[in-house]
DNA sequence: GATGAATGAGATTTCATTCAT
DNA sequence: GATGAATGAAATCTCATTCAT
């Protein structure tokens, strides 16, 4: 493994114990057995790591996502499987997923930076995949008539919401990911 | 207004515009008209000020759904309720809503401490209200056969994620109200 | 003796042995027996240190050579009283003058800045506190005829000119002020 | 031109925008298209670089200075050449004369250092140049009698103190070359 | 000659928090 | 209650410089 690799498995695992903002540079270069300077002469800033971490993972999701759409025969399990996936993908990625649900430095955000740009494409990308499964359905026969756009979004707000709860927020932890599939087939089928 | 009030609504707004982690004590003194001193006086601690507006707007948050739960006849419309309460609560608490969901603090959720111990209580009474809707619901027929718990907790989530998605991390905002009383209503009724 | 002049004391020493770039605030500190935060309280900046050194001094320069020039009954006699005042000054506040003709941070004086200012202020006024000798000069017949303001440039120039030789650059130091004084006199008489 | 040349070149360019201390290394190599580690294997310092520039600088001023001041059939005349030269010259090499008045690190200066010697050797050799050409003027009767080292000493300061003003000071920029002419030879002549 | 990964030694600065008044 | 001077503990980041290749 070399160094740069090094530096974010450690910064991966120290931030989702510490948290982003309580994890200095410092004790990542001690896991990492490298210098704190060389941390900087790859990633430039600390919020680098994190924007590293960020888009591998986003970019990663996507793309599992695109292929795994492919193989269902109807839109409505296209859906499914694209629940199913993310709720594997956020167990099997616990450590990056919790760190972006929990730590995400919302000054990234500021309109017009790189990072921004980066996420509001992401963003769409993903609405779009999850639209086009909807029509998809729509024309198969598998989903009813609704707006497909909002729809996407909707889904992916319960998502990105039911993670963030089950990692963050809330005591008890049901397993939702079968409910959730229930859920939406009576919301979205015919 | 007393200085207490005044820390509070100096401190709502520049955690809002700037986050809770960018914004020094002292400016939120500045912006009080108040001595430094004084905000530790009254809050102990910078997280102090954090806990009293989280404080104050879950239990606002829960009152509210309350008595909103009472009034109409079916459980199915109980849950309409309270996610059109929801989302005007959002708005009309816009600012103290977005540091909650964007700022949390999550050391604050250290077991055992009094902060993460009121959250899992007000986690479970949400999550009771919502699940005494179903119940409630599927007794009077307007909700279909389904597990309450695990219900109510998808449910909470869609609110949590929509909400969080809209507010931080999504180029498009669609008008996601009605869209979601929709799939609920789907998905929930008979 | 305050905790703030025992500081800027502190700093014209170090700062003058070591050089502003070259002395940490934190040798600033130790030396003034403060903590090093009560320097960034009182100055907010390095640079603040430097930029209250300065004001200090360029207004005691300017006031004292206001009250010099009415004395003499000539514009000459006055352009001679500011010279001998220049060296007096010069020697009287050797550190401090040292540190402005030596270790000026040059990106203070970035158009628009207040520091450039007040610099560009104070130096027209000593450019006109000069010029206004020479014209009284010229009035009573003790100068000559020749540009007041360009002539109070040069005057100017060289006072500047031959303190910074004297203090860092050149090995041998004459005692110029005697010669000055008569270059002058022949370079502005009649 | 050579990848040193093409080092120099960069480092006078960014010395002069940003300054000396402000420029990194880094900068430099990736204005010169070098690598950061072939400016230390020519220069071995930062401060190499800016002694290389110096010296050549300095070492051409004298050149020149000593050829001019042989042409003039007066010792007055020859100092107005070294005057017109001064500002001329000034102007020709701005960035690099820029950076010698501005950012010259002083601990250059340590008592005993090359550089310091090399400086004290030209300084005494420009001020003699200037003291022959005073003495040259008083045996051709150009001249008062006036002590020349001192005098000299005054000029230089002069032809200092103006370049300096001009370029870092202040506000208003004369064109002084004449005025010091005319007060020169007021100053000077019998 | 030429590269650039790697180092390591600071230096400035920020801030929550305390406490004497 | 109220002030704000004072502290001190870090933390990020910068850079000149080295050295194996």
């Amino acid at each position: 493994m070399n160094r740069k690799e090094g530096i974010l498995e450690a910064a991966v695992t120290l931030f989702a114990e510490r948290g982003f903002n309580a994890t200095p540079t410092s004790a990542v270069a001690k896991m990492a057995s490298v210098s704190e300077g060389l941390i900087f002469h790859y990633f430039k800033n600390k919020e680098g790591i994190f924007i590293h971490i960020l888009e591998e993972m986003i970019n990663t999701y996507i793309e599992s996502i695109e292929s795994i759409v492919k193989k269902p025969k109807t839109g409505l399990e296209a859906i499914e499987n694209i629940i199913f996936f993310h709720f594997r993908f956020s167990e099997e990625k616990s450590d990056a997923f919790l760190i972006i649900m929990r730590d995400f430095p919302f000054d990234l955000m500021k309109p017009g930076s790189p990072t921004r740009e980066m996420i509001d494409d992401r963003s769409a990308r993903i609405l779009n995949l999850i639209s086009d499964c909807i029509e998809r359905g729509q024309k198969d026969g598998s989903i009813r008539d609704l707006p497909p756009d909002k729809t996407a979004f909707i889904l992916r707000g319960m998502l990105h919401g039911l993670s963030r709860l089950q990692m963050l927020w809330s005591p008890s932890n049901p397993d939702i990911v079968s409910g959730m599939i229930d859920f939406c087939r009576h919301g979205l089928a015919k």
